[in-house]
DNA sequence: TATTTTCGCTAAATCGATTTAGTAAAAAAT
DNA sequence: ATTTTTTACTAAATCGATTTAGCGAAAATA
């Protein structure tokens, strides 16, 4: 027994599919289907379990009531949850979303957006890698309504929510310095990306503005696809120098960083905050059972969520009103907790 | 200027769609279509820049090549780390995924694999949610392929992959005992989960081999909606005792439950392993710079992941072919850390 | 030369919905 | 009694692909 259509309910019962179709889109009155007849229809679309085929409505209507999300992880537990936002949000429109993780590699997300095109979504949420620029570009072009969340392009006009980056490093930064700090550290990821420069540029302006000279040395970039050895490398630096040539803090740009630092910084012996200090973005799971609780820059994820979506189903419910693009950042929350000491 | 059709592709050229389908379906040799006429549709092609329209073309066929994947939260690393893999194994294959989290609530399943069906998708992965069994037994009597992963139900036969809850259980167990501990007890969610429940079965079975009466009162049995609140009580009620009353190890049948338990554990003063000895399930990144590395019984995802979509891709290809159904359990990596002294 | 075969291509149905334009019959208005 | 309006519905086009059946011309065979 396969899946019934509006034709089979409009052969059972002598009708026209088009009559089908008024009365189970709710629009019997306005076409003034008879009330007999309405509930007839009902009757037997209930019989026979018929549901409709969205693919088939995908078709006529052009829309879709598909998403397509493409960030670097979803594995990642900040873009993770940040993916179970945006789907609470989209399910309570009806829609559903399609993941992509590209792994920051430009050549996937554009072979995702590809896809996703072809797929007909009604829209896209984009954390988009280094080197994307020209398909943001291109898409901003298109007609598919689109959000870039956690980065985005300086120089092209386009929707995006992020926080603000250099603000939530700047009071890390000063956070350590309060506490004594002074050869103070950043690991972080190709600056290429925007939100990773701006939390190193914050980073750097609160030392200027303790009148500390920025150390190069200090500053670690890391490739995209860092693994731990990576990591471990840029900490043996960092750390395995004469004492005053030490860092005696360090703040790292993401959690996957941090991650991979505690146990390395751990796994040589040295004791957070004693030997060395620590503050890092992205308030996961993980800093909250850390050796010693880790101070963190949390990220609004319900809010970054929640507000992509509504720009987007916003956009898709009025396609062509070109109203002004949304640039939306928002500010982060600085929890203390005990990895800077005291 | 809108997306090209293959319509348009065949105006231009003044030939008939049926050909241009045939040339960029690669079927020109085939149906003979000659070689200048095909270089030429493949030339005007590339200049409108045209890509299928899958829906379209989902219509036709009646495959989507869409996956729907529910599992309980896409936010809980574990899920997110399995979601990857799935999408991995699915790309390679040019199926795309989309994702739904239950919250282990069967309304909200239930919901999501009508919305799923509505969708076309070629086939389901899910981790069904406790009392979700009639959708599981509805799904079995229809046409769309599905595999259940991390949990499944006894009775309904069908595919699925879990991995050995009971001997990964017994192993945890017997290593806390053979380290001297004997008040072990245990922490998990309503065991109506078969995966659950086999793991407090395992632990269990794993006391009575060493002549220790299992002690109803080490077992605590957290709603599926589980809070912070929640595992304090638990944690509170198994070391809030006198001396030998108390538990002196615990294993954790989720890591949701551990991070808490271990927050918690720590906020009370408590230190692991001298106070109390922890093993968890799920491998996750907090465990191990956690403050004394966890001790834990990692899943093989990758393993799972592949698996599923191979076993649903195979069906996906071979409609109408009952093969046996797939029931296929993964053994798991017991990977020892500091968490249980030694 | 007549017939068959091959070649190169096309018409049209189909998937399952939505939607525009229209129609026949009944009711209301003139 | 005629016209107009309303009522209750339907036919057919459409979205963009796939696919079956078949057609006319050229080439091969008899």
């Amino acid at each position: 027994m396969k899946k019934a259509s509006l034709s089979d309910i409009a052969l059972r019962l002598g009708v026209s599919k088009t009559l089908v179709s008024f009365v189970l889109n709710g629009k019997a009155k306005e076409y003034r289907i008879s009330d007999d007849i309405c509930q007839r229809v009902m009757d037997v679309a209930k019989e026979l379990n018929y549901t409709p085929n969205r693919i088939a409505q995908g078709l006529r209507t052009g829309h879709t009531k598909t998403i397509g999300l493409i960030i670097a992880d979803i594995a990642n537990p900040f873009f993770g949850k940040l993916g179970r936002e945006i789907e609470q949000e989209a399910a309570r429109y009806g829609y559903n979303i399609i993941f992509c993780s590209s792994d920051e590699n430009p050549e996937k997300s554009a072979q995702q957006i590809a896809m996703l095109q072809q797929s007909q979504v009604d829209g896209f949420i984009i954390s988009p890698p280094i080197n994307s620029e020209d398909q943001i570009r291109t898409l901003a072009k298109g007609q598919i309504p689109f959000v870039l969340i956690d980065r985005f392009f300086p120089e092209i006009d386009c929707n995006h929510i992020v926080v603000d980056n250099f603000d939530a490093a700047y009071t890390a930064t000063k956070h350590l310095l309060s506490l004594g700090r002074r050869r103070i550290a950043n690991i972080t990821l190709n600056l290429d990306l925007a939100n990773m420069k701006d939390r190193t540029d914050g980073y750097k302006q609160a030392l200027r503005d303790a009148s500390i000279e920025v150390d190069e040395n200090l500053v670690k970039v890391l490739p995209f696809s860092h693994e731990n050895k990576d990591v471990a490398l840029a900490i043996n630096e960092l750390l395995g120098k004469k004492d005053d040539l030490k860092a005696d803090a360090i703040l790292f740009s993401t959690s996957k960083i941090g991650i991979m630092a505690i146990e390395c910084i751990s796994s040589l012996g040295l004791k957070i905050p004693d030997d060395i200090a620590v503050v890092s973005f992205d308030n996961t799971d993980a800093y909250k059972i850390c050796v010693s609780p880790v101070t963190v820059i949390g990220q609004p994820l319900k809010e970054i969520g929640k507000t992509a979506m509504q720009i987007l189903l916003n956009e898709i419910k009025h396609p062509g009103v070109k109203v002004k693009t949304q640039k939306v950042t928002l500010k982060t929350e600085f929890i203390v907790r005990k990895s800077c000491g005291s």
